[in-house]
DNA sequence: GACAGTCTACGACAGTCGTAGTAGAGTCAG
DNA sequence: CTGACTCTACTACGACTGTCGTAGACTGTC
């Protein structure tokens, strides 16, 4: 069944997702209307990402209304940014230290938001007696391999 | 002087770039030694890629050795991460929270992270003593903004 | 000085991306 | 039914990427 598709999206591409994450699903109208005015492509443009993504199976025709299609997500915008994150962070070599000093240094981070990851972990520890070692941090990129 | 170059690097140049920052400088055969045994390219490929970041500004011919020249990066490694990390920040929204919770979430941070990054904040706030309120993010403009 | 080996300069090529135009099918108000 | 509109399907195209091959310049060694 569902195979491994390490769906690779462009930047472009990426936007038109965020337009459809955002209301659900939608017509290619509906899509462009969604992009920032500013730097809106042709409908055309949009219609043609739209075919490239269904290739790629990142959405799919959920309906026809009107002479229309309704395009609605494959790809799950969570799944999408896992992605991202984690290529990311295998251009540099896999830590993630960079990417918060970097984040910490340019104020993208409070301390607020320390203290709620801090929450988060400690609830992950409770849910996942995953018996975590002092030095535990090098069980990431296991599976996942394409 | 020095223009505003937003130089973007693709995938395979930021490896090459990998490479040169590790070894400091070095002729493209040395360059691509460095890469992974795995998927290591010809060597006229690197030295395309070389050329192109040559002609990018990214990096630059140091000296010759023999017939052959030594090739040193211009751009710093850590201006190419914040880069890639403004990037992806954009692709999500420009809030840091998503990207640290899928961190958090697939154990590429630990808690130990979590209490250094906490140090350095508070370390940034003493530097600007600017009265912590509850809802204090907007102290961005620190210097390094080009 | 002649050779073998190493480099560089250039050119090529197919695949992907962003961008969009055109032709023709489908739909809806009269 | 018919005309005005809207959509889709297809095609195009130049820039950029990853990948190399070839020709000729350079270098170091007998």
């Amino acid at each position: 069944m569902d195979r491994k598709k390490p769906i690779r999206l462009t930047r472009f591409e990426l936007e038109i997702m965020h337009a459809l994450w955002e209301i659900g699903s939608g017509s290619v109208r509906e899509i462009q209307e969604r992009l920032p005015e500013k730097r809106r492509p042709a409908y055309t443009t949009v219609q043609t990402i739209v075919r490239r993504l269904e290739d790629k199976d990142a959405v799919r025709r959920l309906k026809k209304i009107g002479n229309a299609f309704i395009f609605e997500p494959v790809v799950t915008r969570k799944s999408a940014h896992h992605r991202l994150i984690n290529e990311l962070l295998e251009s540099f070599g896999g830590s993630a230290r960079p990417l918060m000093a970097h984040l910490a240094e340019t104020g993208k981070l409070s301390l607020e938001d320390l203290k709620e990851l801090e929450g988060m972990l400690a609830q992950q520890a409770g849910d996942a007696p995953r018996k975590p070692g002092p030095n535990q941090r090098d069980h990431s990129e296991n599976r996942s391999r394409k």
